[in-house]
DNA sequence: TTCAAAATCATTCAAAATCATTCATCAAAA
DNA sequence: TTTTGATGAATGATTTTGAATGATTTTGAA
């Protein structure tokens, strides 16, 4: 393996867990003790990281987003657990579709299946995409202004391009009557095209979006699965007779 | 094997995982150690890769030195001087196409015509332009990692779903017998194609890009109006018989 | 707290891999 | 024909790697 490949490596696994530990590196890069060592003292020169005993940890408390702003910690660590289970789906060599919208945001750094090529409507997906190396499509169309979505009748055509392992969609409705709704009527056709175009369809919820209802529909609960960070045993029993879940502990 | 052919593939390669491999490149291009090695070298010079113990990596995107690159005072000035000369062609209710790139992205803010509808390959673009309330179109395709320019088959596909009545591109060389030129061949065909579907073409080049000659061919100089900020009189005598030129005061 | 065992670390060295340079060959252009 | 440029092989130089060694830090029990 390359020096500059387990570089990446290493700041990247470093990105996701905060630490690492030096055995953890040797088994994950295949790669001696010795050279792992070097590699860390690298890029502690560059400043990219600070070793301590054991490992490596992130520089300094980095600069967070600055944008975090209405949303809870609560909400984020549920957005989190969401995205962490919908990574975990993709399997090495996929081509995946993954949604415009936060939730599908959140999976990106989550996914450690290699190989992976991306198609997204989404332009802020793309920078974390990119810096992960993941081989990706932007679809073309028109530019929707609030969101940094692409949506409109070209982006539906552009997407017959391509045909997907996976498609992850987000939502802000989930409903057992109505299935799943989401406010803007252009986008859920690019979500349903992309159901459509799919061996797979996943819909990420977090809880706070059971029971919501919103204005146009996308699916019915029957055509794609379900990824949630939990359920309540009513909720859970309702929902399973119309679909496959994919539930948090 | 024709060295450009080899020179594309590599390239080629390296925009899909981000780093390559010597023997990789090898066994890939049927060429000796040797070969691929002078071709790592020609490419590093060009800027189009960084070699590393082993391969080749994409060059770092880093913080440019203050020092020689583009990032003084003179040459924004310049640039934004271009910019401003080429927004202010755009005239009410056109469609026009602008370019990935850093002179064509000066441009937006000066845009002053109503009703414009813009289409672009530029990632970056797109903020400006959904900022200024201006229709904005995404060209659909791969992304470039290292200059978030979309590029690729897909890309030169998609673009055909539109007509334009100007487009404003790029160029890294301006040069009275190679014409306009840029480094990487990909774009290469983006922008001419862009010019193929536009009533009227308009290069922006500020005077440090006049002799400079670059790896891939855009255009000859008569396809397209040249737009500079200054000419010295032997440039504009010898560039003039072969093209329009639009230039500052 | 103090001590000893365990874990982690820094340093060194030799082997392996990779690199730069040189040179001979071949084909196309002059 | 000679010349030019590209190519591949060979050589020795350089860099990277993994293992070994002893030093240092952490851990856990007394």
């Amino acid at each position: 393996m390359l020096t500059e490949e387990r570089y990446r490596i290493i700041l990247e696994r470093l990105q996701e867990r905060g630490v690492v530990k030096l055995q953890e590196l040797v088994e994950l890069l295949e790669a001696s003790e010795s050279t792992v060592r070097r590699d860390l003292i690298d890029l502690e020169e560059r400043q990219l990281l600070k070793r301590i005993h054991g490992g490596a940890a992130l520089p300094s408390p980095k600069m967070q987003e600055p944008g975090i702003e209405e949303k809870t910690f609560r909400n984020i660590q549920q957005k989190n657990a969401v995205a962490r289970l919908a990574a975990a789906q993709v399997v090495d060599g996929e081509s995946i579709y993954i949604d415009a919208g936060t939730t599908t945001l959140a999976m990106i750094p989550f996914i450690e299946a290699k190989d992976v090529t991306v198609v997204t409507n989404g332009l802020s997906h793309i920078e974390g995409l990119v810096s992960k190396r993941i081989k990706s499509y932007l679809l073309g169309g028109m530019m929707k202004i609030h969101t940094k979505a692409v949506i409109g009748s070209i982006a539906l055509q552009n997407m017959d391009n391509f045909r997907f392992d996976r498609c992850f969609l987000g939502t802000n409705g989930v409903d057992v009557e109505m299935g799943y709704t989401t406010p803007d009527p252009e986008e859920a056709l690019i979500k349903r095209r992309a159901h459509q175009l799919s061996a797979s369809s996943y819909v990420l919820a977090d809880s706070s979006k059971l029971g919501e209802v919103s204005f146009a529909k996308l699916l019915d609960l029957n055509e794609a699965t379900l990824i949630t960070e939990s359920l309540t045993p009513s909720w859970r029993k309702s929902i399973s007779q119309k679909t496959n879940i994919i539930e948090g502990s």
